[in-house]
RNA sequence: GGCUCCAUCGUCUAGUUAGGUCUAGGACAUCGGGUUUUCAUCCCGGUAACAGGGGUUCAAAUCCCCUUGGAGUCACCA
């Protein structure tokens, strides 16, 4: 038995030039660094490829290489506008830019494999000219069944070979009948594929357990493998960054690029993103077991809450936390998301949590990603989200915040300067309230009209309606408030302040019931605050209606 | 089931390549205390992990073997 040794210790170009990186086997390689993301069309962008994207492009990146987007379109008949747009919308989004692909096209083009055709038949003409590949006119049913038969038996399903019998007059005969056949690829039985992948180490592989695979079908299309291997070669790929479930298609792109006589590129085995709590991968088809994990949950209701107040029912989960579009629409920074990504599987040491798409740029290496699956953590998410939002520069958080009140009908001229004016304030106001945008609507007082204010009912039964001295006490307080003559916050603090002391109420009383019937909730903004972005006319107002609302059922 | 991968606090992770101040560090969550005479922040502190079993060694989270558990993949999908 022989055994293929790793790849960067055979063939390919060495030479003095400057290092740009060191592969696995500490080969100095001069080749720029090129990786691409090769996402098939589907119509949106999953959370967990977006971070193999992350690490394909900050490899790259990290070594001044060139980052490729290439659209595995292959089997794709859909709409391409549409499945594609989401893709690329959310690598603009996150601000992952790319040297060659869609809109922008390169040197490799086309980047869509439909129109690539004319390599991939190129190519199998190579390998069949070679004897690398053959016809295979086994019925598939017959290979199905002879698979079956093989798992019944419990022994391990190799190929029939049978068409590999057959005359070269036979295959003129058959070929010139219209007979069908598939291409597939002649496996060395009696070899080992080694590889030194830059996560897992050395992987070994016995040919001797692998049925031939197919590479192209009856009309010459190729498949998934083979395209991938074409493309990669042409496109100069060095490094082939992608999810760990791709592992067991190696040892078949490696045989495949050996027998093109390509150089293989290095690869880097990067693990899924598991859903939260689990360690099983995140997947568009579990949304509804998320959606009553407790780990999801948070997550979940943040968006419910968000999205239905912008118009989007995220219910029939044609928007999930699965997507990437799903962060955008709740209002989630780029930069929070990035830092989530990039630390699920990653570390640059024992203490660094937060990182800018510039730092990791500088420091992301390879060798720190970490072998096993991990989870995504919503609450640390939001406490990355946290920390970005309290980064970002005040005019940012307010067009943010802008966008998100406009969606939600709340203002209507997203440029008149009293609204910005206001917003802006609303913002101050909600300091470290605000983790994503869609938190500006936890503060939704400051922007409906004090008719249409939304009262927390359990907690107005309890401190209002059911309490012996909340009405008139309340009563006596507007009093005082309307003779108040500067409304802003520090008399406005003292006054209540000094009100208190006088009727001798609790503070943890008082604050809460009044802010109540202000705003609606027990909970929220600065007090004294939000009094005065309110306004006199406002408070007093709101504060009637509260009186009114607890007489008229007390009196039931 | 075959093949392959993985295994440190509840979670994300540092430490494993070169065994030794690791009585295992950090972050998130959680719990307690303090500041803010409201809420949130903030500050201080606590609880909490090397899957199990064998070896090798003066010494093992770290090296070797086995067991267990988890995951991925087994298409004329990508």
């Amino acid at each position: 038995m022989t055994t293929i040794p790793p790849a960067e210790t055979r063939g390919g170009r060495r030479d003095n030039l400057p290092a740009r990186y060191f592969s696995e086997g500490g080969e100095i390689c001069s080749m720029t660094v090129r990786t691409r993301f090769a996402p098939s069309p589907t119509g949106y962008m999953h959370i967990g490829g977006m971070r193999t994207a992350l690490f394909n492009w900050l490899w790259a990146r990290h070594n001044h290489g060139q980052f490729i987007l290439r659209i595995d379109d292959t089997d794709e008949q859909r709409n391409l506008q549409e499945a594609l747009g989401p893709i690329l919308d959310a690598f603009r989004w996150l601000g992952l830019d790319w040297d060659e692909g869609p809109e922008i096209g390169g040197h490799h083009g086309p980047y869509f494999q439909s129109q690539r055709r004319h390599l991939y038949d190129a190519a199998l003409r190579q390998l069949l000219d070679a004897g690398s590949a053959y016809r295979d006119f086994e019925l598939p049913v017959d290979t199905q069944a002879q698979r079956e038969a093989a798992e019944k038996d419990k022994s391990v399903y190799i190929s029939s070979r049978a068409s590999l019998q057959l005359t070269a007059a036979q295959v003129a005969t058959y070929l010139a009948d219209g007979r069908s056949c598939v291409i597939r690829l002649l496996i060395p039985r009696n070899e080992k594929v080694v590889m030194n992948d830059h996560i897992r180490g050395t992987v070994e592989f016995d040919c001797g357990l692998m049925p031939d695979p197919v590479i192209a079908r009856n009309d010459g299309s190729p498949l998934y493998n083979f395209a991938t291997v074409v493309d990669d070669a042409e496109m100069e790929i060095t490094h082939v960054i992608r999810a760990e479930e791709h592992l067991s298609n190696t040892p078949i792109q490696i045989l495949l690029h050996r027998a093109l006589g390509n150089r293989t590129p290095e690869w880097a085995h990067v693990p899924y993103v598991a859903s939260p709590g689990s360690k099983e991968k995140m997947s568009k088809r579990k949304i509804d077991k998320y959606r009553t994990s407790p780990q999801f949950q948070k997550l979940f209701e943040l968006a419910d809450q968000v999205l239905s107040r912008i118009g989007i029912d995220s219910k029939p989960n044609a928007l999930s936390p699965v997507m990437v579009a799903y962060y955008r629409q709740v209002g989630f920074l780029p930069a929070g998301v990035l830092n989530a990504l990039v630390r699920l599987g990653w570390s640059l040491d024992d203490q660094t949590e937060f990182l800018s798409l510039t730092e990791m740029k500088q420091k992301f290496t390879l060798d720190r990603v970490i072998k096993s699956a991990a989870g995504l953590d919503p609450d640390k998410l939001l406490s990355f989200q946290s920390h970005w939002m309290s980064e970002l520069p005040a005019k940012e958080k307010l067009s943010g915040c802008l966008w998100m009140l406009k969606q939600a009908h709340l203002i209507h001229d997203e440029d008149d300067q009293e609204t910005q004016a206001k917003v802006a304030r609303v913002i101050e106001l909600a300091a470290d309230r605000l983790r994503v945008f869609g938190d500006i609507f936890q503060l939704d007082e400051f922007f409906v009209a004090d008719d249409e204010l939304k009262l927390d009912d359990k907690n107005f039964q309890k401190r209002v309606v059911k309490s012996e001295h909340a009405v008139v006490l309340l009563h006596d307080l507007r009093g005082r408030l309307s003779d108040l003559a500067i409304f802003t916050a520090e008399p406005l603090h003292e006054l209540l302040q000094s009100f208190a002391a006088e009727k001798q109420v609790k503070i943890g009383d008082l604050f809460p019931t009044l802010r109540l019937c202000v705003t609606g909730k027990v909970q929220g903004a600065d007090l004294f605050g939000s009094l005065e972005l309110l306004g006199k006319t406002c408070v007093l107002s709101r504060l009637q209606r509260a009186i009114g609302h607890a007489e008229s059922q007390r009196m039931i």
